[in-house]
Formats: C-alpha cells, structure tokens, sequence
DNA sequence: GTTTTCTTGCGATTCGTTTGCATTTACATT
DNA sequence: AATGTAAATGCAAACGAATCGCAAGAAAAC
C-alpha cells in the first residue's frame, strides 16, 4: 500500500471535519492544509507563522487545534518545554525522538512499543493513553 | 533490603545536597523534607503549601526546584497540563500513571519498560533519556 | 433568504514561571 | 569568632503561553 499523496491526505482529513459537527472555516482548512504539508508537531504559534499570520488570529489558533484535538484529528504531544505540540492524529501511532541540542525531531514507530499499554491494562484502567518521548543526542551533534 | 526510613532517606538526600555545590538553605531543606514525606511528584505551587507558605516566596520554590533539578537530586516530570511537577530523582525510575477524572497518580515500575531506551540507541543516540506517562480511568472513577 | 448556531477578531485577562535588584545568608578564610 | 565573598532570597514587576468575553461575521440548517 502506497503512502497518500499530499492532496489525497488533505480530502481524506477534510473528510474527517466534515464528519464531526465542526464547521469547514477558512482557519481551519489553513490548518490542516499546514500539516498536511509539513512534518512534526507544531506549537500554534508555529503553525500560525506556516499558515501565514494574515488568515486568522492566533486566539484563533488555539481554539482551531482545541477543537480538531477533540474532535481527534489533530493529536497533542509534549516535549515537556512549557509549550502543546500539534500533528494529525490519523498518522499512525508514534513516538518522537527529539536531540536536545539541534531539536531535530524523529519519528519512532517501533511496532514493539505498540503493546505498551498493556502494563496498565491489569490494573483495571481503561481508555488508555500513554505519551512516550525519548530525548538524546543525535549522531550529528555529538 | 527495607526500604530507608523516612529519616534516612532525608539524611541520604541531604548528603547529596552537600556533594553538589549548593547551599544548605531552610527552603532547600524544607522542599526537600516535604519530597521525602510525601508521596507523587508535585508543582512547585503545591510544595509552596506543603512546606508552609512562610518558609519562603514561590519564586524560591521555583529557583530551588531549578536548581535542585540541575544538581540531579530533583526529577522534573510533565502531565501535560501545563505545569511542571517534581519528584525526588533518587528513587528507582519509574512512571505514572494518572486518572483522567480524579487526578490520581500510580506508580508504574514494569521491570519490562526498563529497556524502553533501547529502541533509539540503534539509532546512534547518546544520553538518551524518556518521558513516559499514562492516561486512563481508575477502576473507582468507572 | 432567513434563522440558528458556530466561529472569529480583538483586547483584556489569567496563570505558571522568570527576572531584576537590593538585601540577606551560607560558608570559607583569617 | 570576625570578616569577606559568592550564592540565595524577597518582593514586585515582567513574561509568555493560553484563555476568555463580547460583539461582529460566516456556515450550515430551515
């Protein structure tokens, strides 16, 4: 199976919002056309400088992302830096390799890490999450 | 092997406050007392009031984490709400696991995810370090 | 096209955290 | 014990990320 091209991916989301109750604004498609369009997860004000700062607010922004994060489109991740970090939650699940001294971010996916939750499982939680970062320093800096 | 009384345990962290070229302080001492007591990492707010708002300012509290982090006696943990907690570094790692609705915290310390930073060194990272919490709903909570 | 409901812009506001600066304290040195 | 000095503190002001109130604007429903 072939990876989704740039454009089927952004029908494919735009689907997704068409789908929830949340209505196709302008900021909105902006945004997710941005990640779409480029890797990583994004703070807002990240993602208000991609979708230039001409086509919304930056309250705007945030409450875009709010609502997409609960309408499970977007995912948030932390890098634990005081700041909420955006990517389409339709990627499949991964985690973030970050370097702490260039910020390059990769993506691990490993499928050994997908049975993680289970160790909480036998304690009797459910709906279960987890967020796994791993920090180190890449080959290029050392 | 017991596990240190709480005595001890203070004693031994206060060793390694002396080790490092920190200052004995009363707010140090004080936070570091209030770790050893009590149990789950906490926000800099919440150690202000378990120490008792007049042993110092917050804006010590904050300083005294900051430092105390540094010196690797502290361990900085991050739920994802945007405020920082801490935990005494010294004690075995280990993760959290946290109740969505009543803010529960559990320790997690699954011998299995001890090797979790394997997955990056093939990668040719050094120093590698991770993040790793759990989100779910408490049996009690259901 | 009109109504209803959601969304936005803009400014003000909150909240966690940090900082500047004068003062105080811990610790080393005499 | 008195002194010197570098580090730590208190207090208030400043900060940055995120949120909110409210009036105006835009989408979807009728």
């Amino acid at each position: 199976m072939k990876s989704a091209s740039s454009t089927d991916k952004l029908e494919e989301v735009l689907g997704e919002l068409k789908k929830s109750r949340l209505k196709l604004t302008k900021p909105r498609k902006a945004i997710l056309l941005a990640l779409v369009q480029n890797h990583g997860p994004f703070t807002a004000e990240e993602i208000h400088k991609i979708i230039s700062k001409k086509v919304c607010d930056l309250a705007t922004v945030y409450r875009c992302v709010a609502s997409l994060e609960e309408a499970e489109i977007l995912r948030r991740v932390e890098f634990g830096d005081d700041s909420s970090r955006y990517e389409l939650a339709h990627d499949t699940h991964h985690h973030h390799l970050i370097c702490t001294r260039c910020k390059r971010v990769e993506i691990v996916d490993e499928p050994e890490l997908e049975e993680i939750d289970r160790f909480v499982k036998k304690r009797g939680y459910s709906n279960i999450t987890h967020s796994l970062e791993f920090f180190g320093i890449c080959p290029d800096c050392l």
